[in-house]
DNA sequence: CATAGTACCGTAAACGTTTACGATTGCCAA
DNA sequence: TTGGCAATCGTAAACGTTTACGGTACTATG
């Protein structure tokens, strides 16, 4: 069985309507598309990728672009998984299929960008680990490949895009802090260079503002957002003039180091200072419980496919007039690590 | 700019010349090439993939194949990607791409793989979460496609595999720990269905056996590989008959949930019990430290990349004779999770 | 009966490469 | 002069699809 001319041959009838059949095109007697499908299901027969797509001048596949190394992203890879999931889900239904581009921590993301689309490798392509200047976009908006991103940005091209809603976290954390007390609350920040680190940082010192209060920018911590920065802001922290009696994580790994940190100095998350972080496999395990914030990636994940989809002229048909930017809420799921009234 | 054919015109020589310029052919003038090159570049000319692939009958792509879920696979965050780096320099060296294959834990890896090598997608596989009899070996090798595989399986089909040295993890930890005064050992042990649980098992049994010791079927303890499993593994171990003064852990991700188990119980690790575990991004961070197992995962990848390479026709001149099945070592970092005698 | 319309099917071109093969040129030895 | 060889290049076929187009057979309609 090596292509869809054998599979004519055997069916005696022509390679035209064999293909026909096969995709599901009318101009063909369904008695005879019965035969074809039965008969390339016996014989194993599957179209050849690379002439289909030669052809179609479309590959059928969507990338997935990620980072290794959890010193750029601060997520988890359960956290990409979880989306990735999502995705694929929706991707399914239309016969894409997704993979994941993972881009090496020391190869440049635009380099390693330009291959694949020169390639010609993907019809659409989802972005995560987005930079505030991100060159990335323009590259596929010249090209006129759709994409996505996961993450905002200053770059603006006109493209999609999801994120977390770090604004309506800023409030929430910061209102429920106060109202428990605190009036010295420190933060954390993601890397400069990435996306939209100062939204959280303003949208918090609008919060505490309102409550008559202001954000020391001694109080504002910044580090690799994994557990060894967690750690290292555990030592900031409980060396900072006025020492804070709360502290809000934005990045998911943060909270093991943290507590690491604070337990060695004798500092306990949860009575000697309070503790809001994200959720992650981990937090729930850690002691005391990390109140956190808390998203279904999955249904992130089935949003981003989505709204992909939408932008693609082959198939926005089946997704007419989407929202294209949204803010993805957060939920609080209270622990221990912040519970108690000063 | 659009194909081989405008270049060739552009330079006023054939699309013969071209195209051997391009891929380092030989019978091509070495100015004529030099020429060629330069207006490829300018002119941001790469050749279309699916043409390429058509005619040549491979695609230049590699496969790793991994699980979404960490239920299944028991290892946690950075585990793949790392490893999944390792194997990607190695493969562009020789202008291999890497592309990561996450299987849902919805779907069944067979199927899914059945549509991956249907497509004709990959020009090979590196297989990961491999079962104790895994379907995909046999379909893979019917194709003929080359592969190779992190764990070792029961299901041979001849192929080369890597697995962590889980003999040697065995026998390093239970002689630590016995000669630290321990006599009641537990251990933990991967999922029935996975690769080789019932290796670590046995040697454990084994090296007990060497010091007079046995093996309490009571003391072995199956769970999820994550840190749920861990928070009833350390339920399960508190409540045993004879409880186990030390416990060794097979898994990443188990060791934070079985510190909460063990802490909420009022049982300390480093003190009331040892802990052996495996090195993970947080478990330095933990308190107190996990004394673990570690291993480079990119080393393994790299391992894994060019062993994969061996085997394929195309390639292995490259990498002549290579071991093609290797147990992987792990050193073992002290912490302070089981720094004290009996 | 002529015509139009429908349902189905076959033919062949096109997608962009790579590569086997033959052709040309220039040079050197016989 | 001739033949052979090496270096370089052009030509055209082939890879396996999809799809525009045209053709046939049959039915319905006037």
């Amino acid at each position: 069985m090596k292509g869809i001319r054998d599979l004519a041959k055997h069916l005696d009838i022509s390679i035209g309507t064999v293909s026909r059949a096969l995709n599901g095109k009318p101009d063909v007697n369904e008695e005879t598309r019965r035969r074809v499908l039965e008969a390339a299901e016996t014989l194993g027969y599957v179209a050849n990728q690379s002439g289909r797509s030669l052809r179609k001048g479309s590959t059928g596949i969507i990338g997935f672009m990620m980072q290794t190394g959890r010193e750029i992203t601060g997520q988890g890879d359960t956290f990409f998984m979880s989306v990735f999931d999502g995705v694929q889900t929706v991707l399914a239904r239309h016969k894409l299929d997704l993979v994941a581009l993972l881009c090496s921590s020391e190869e440049d993301p635009n380099d390693y960008l330009r291959r694949i689309v020169a390639r010609g490798f993907a019809d659409g392509l989802i972005l995560s680990a987005t930079r505030r200047h991100d060159e990335r976009f323009e590259l596929l908006d010249k090209r006129n490949i759709p994409f996505i991103t996961l993450g905002r940005s200053l770059t603006d091209v006109g493209q999609p895009w999801y994120d977390l809603d770090f604004e309506g976290m800023a409030d929430t954390a910061i209102d429920r802090l106060v109202a428990r007390g605190h009036r010295r609350i420190a933060i954390t920040r993601p890397h400069d260079d990435m996306n939209l680190g100062y939204v959280f940082v303003d949208r918090c010192r609008d919060a505490l503002a309102r409550h008559g209060l202001r954000l020391d920018d001694g109080h504002i911590f910044r580090s690799t957002p994994n557990e060894t920065g967690g750690y290292q802001i555990a030592r900031d922290l409980i060396a900072a003039k006025d020492r804070p009696t709360a502290v809000v994580l934005v990045n998911e790994a943060i909270a093991i180091g943290l507590y690491r940190g604070l337990q060695e100095a004798g500092v306990q998350p949860g009575r000697d200072i309070a503790v809001i972080g994200r959720k992650s496999p981990h937090s729930h395990f850690l002691s005391p419980r990390l109140t956190a914030f808390s998203l279904s990636l999955r249904d992130l994940g089935i949003a981003l496919g989505e709204t992909l989809l939408a932008t693609m002229p082959a198939y926005q048909s089946a997704y007419p007039e989407r929202a294209v930017r949204e803010l993805w809420p957060l939920d609080l799921v209270p622990g221990e690590s912040d519970d108690f009234d000063l």
